[in-house]
RNA sequence: GGUCCCAUCGUCUAGAGGCCUAGGACACUACCCUCUCAAGGUAGAGACACGGGUUCGAAUCCCGUUGGGACUACCA
């Protein structure tokens, strides 16, 4: 049987890394098995869906490398592929499921079912749907149609014990009475997601069903639906789900957590998916560095952990600069344009491209590239306040020195420029560190920037002195 | 409250009864390299939550405790 996995994001605000992340091994479940992977948008809730957040879900999971067969922008042999537009189907079902016997009106108001809900606690009952509705006579329930009652459609649950199969969690018992009947319409007419799942699981042959362990109670409910509508419910598997450093689920508040903020931070899509994956996944007990291609390759079930795993932002940090490492030249360079012309830099692409050797290195984020690099593409060097005192504590007319030497320095190569400083440097008894540093400070207008020698014959003789001069006492 | 899930270095993990004086990676410390900062190299410190069993033998199996988390909605 070909695998057919599916990712369901609901696009409200920006897609989070602990969902995408769940996303991610349902992808890499699919493409390691040669099935298919489907995007399905679980935009229900109107209220909070914006057509926004929507396009940058699919923006986000295309950035990071996911790709799928079926969705609302490439369509399929399911369509639509956006639960709000697939309002019909839900109602026809659940009218199905009405006149089966496997859902009831249920008559309960709001205030009442928490009014008993609040009484079953208080008498240390457990606190789910009492049935009261499950059971009415034809004159109970005639008596509510005749005050025109809203009602809302409830599933009627199989009774006694329900067992989940899960890949991850393994056999998990629910005992009789704990999974209770549960609203599948509301009384507006609207489906609830564990109807809308349910139904489009089926209907679009999903066989594995991915997805954060948040969502393990709802594994027997969604496949009794299933069963009721005679179908065959996919095989679960719930992922623990992703901490923040403090332990608690990951949220906002733990600063950065959706894939976009990451992006903007210049985190490169491959050291996200890389981080990710390894999050509750391991290849073996020594493989740290991943590929797509050998996540594909390798990516199982069986190999996913059972326990939530905190997300270590300074992890991601290492990796990424391992990436930008491998990178080209030329591919960086061009990632890292936009960073440095959202921070007001004139980019030259030639000299930006010859810079990244310098640089590659020595950046966490491609938005790094902007301060190490703001000398090359900016004349505002005004220095900071330790290069200031580095320029203060140079000796009486170094500077000055330095200009006269490197004015006629030929030819103006790394090379060249390096012998030229060292001679400075010595003739006024300093060693490199010390020689070096004021006329970094005076060029760069920092203490710290990417090698001298080449960072100097980047900027050119006429800037170079320029700066000199500008600095000179 | 009830049910369920989870429990190895600070973090991500390897470990499916003897291969474990518990392996790898990030972070940390020291040293090397070195023009600053990085990167890189070498070394080091660092964990089986606790208590009972089972067994010749347990990080690994069972029970309990503790601690986290989820669910218990006309949210998803």
């Amino acid at each position: 049987m070909k695998v057919r996995a599916r990712f369901a994001p609901a696009p409200s605000g920006s897609l989070h890394v602990g969902n995408v992340r769940t996303g991610l091994f349902s992808w890499a479940f699919a493409r390691h098995h040669g099935g298919e992977f489907i995007l399905r948008v679980e935009d229900t809730d109107a209220s909070r869906v914006t057509e926004e957040a929507y396009r940058g879900v699919l923006e986000s999971l295309a950035w990071l490398g996911i790709d799928w067969d079926e969705g609302p922008d490439v369509g399929g042999p399911f369509e639509p592929y956006r639960q709000s537009q697939r309002l019909d189907i839900y109602r026809e079902h659940a009218d199905r499921l009405l006149a089966s016997g496997h859902a009831y009106r249920c008559y309960c108001t709001a205030e009442e079912l928490d009014a008993r809900r609040k009484a079953a606690l208080a008498a240390g009952r457990p606190p789910g749907y009492d049935g009261r509705c499950r059971v009415l006579t034809e004159e109970e329930r005639a008596a509510h149609e005749a005050q025109a009652r809203p009602s809302a459609l409830r599933f009627a649950m199989t009774e006694g014990e329900h067992v989940l199969s899960d890949l991850v969690k393994g056999e998990v018992r629910f005992p009789p009475g704990q999974l209770g009947d549960f609203v599948i319409v509301r009384s507006d007419g609207s489906p609830v997601f564990l109807l809308a799942v349910a139904v489009d699981d089926m209907l679009m042959g999903v066989t594995h069903v991915i997805r954060g362990d948040d969502l393990l109670a709802s594994g027997p409910r969604n496949a009794a639906v299933i069963q009721a509508l005679g179908g065959t419910p996919p095989v679960y598997a719930h992922v623990p789900q992703v901490l923040g450093p403090d332990r608690q689920p990951l949220s906002k508040r733990h600063g950065s957590t959706s894939v976009e903020a990451f992006r903007e931070q210049g985190i490169v899509p491959e050291a996200l998916m890389n981080y990710l994956s390894l999050l509750g996944w391991s290849k073996d007990a020594e493989t740290t560095l991943v590929s797509r291609e050998e996540l594909i390759a390798s990516f199982d079930l069986d190999r996913v952990s059972s326990n939530p795993a905190a997300f270590d932002t300074a992890k991601l940090e290492w990796m990424n600069n391992h990436y930008i490492q491998t990178l080209e030249d030329d591919d960086l360079a061009s990632r890292c344009v936009r960073f440095l012309t959202e921070a007001g830099l004139l980019v030259d692409p030639v000299l930006l491209g010859r810079a990244m050797p310098l640089v590659k290195e020595r950046m966490k984020t491609l938005a790094e590239s902007v301060e190490l690099l703001r000398f090359l593409f900016s004349d505002d060097v005004e220095p900071n306040e330790k290069a200031a005192g580095l320029i203060e504590k140079a000796p009486e007319g170094y500077l000055a020195a330095a200009t006269e030497r490197l004015e006629t320095l030929d030819p103006w190569t790394a090379e060249a420029i390096q012998e030229a400083l060292d001679g400075l440097a010595e003739s006024a008894g300093l060693n490199r560190t010390k020689g070096w540093q004021p006329i970094r400070a005076a060029v760069t207008g920092s203490n710290v920037s990417p090698p001298l020698p080449q960072s100097l014959e980047l900027l050119g003789r006429d800037r170079t002195v320029a700066r000199l001069v500008g600095s000179a006492r």
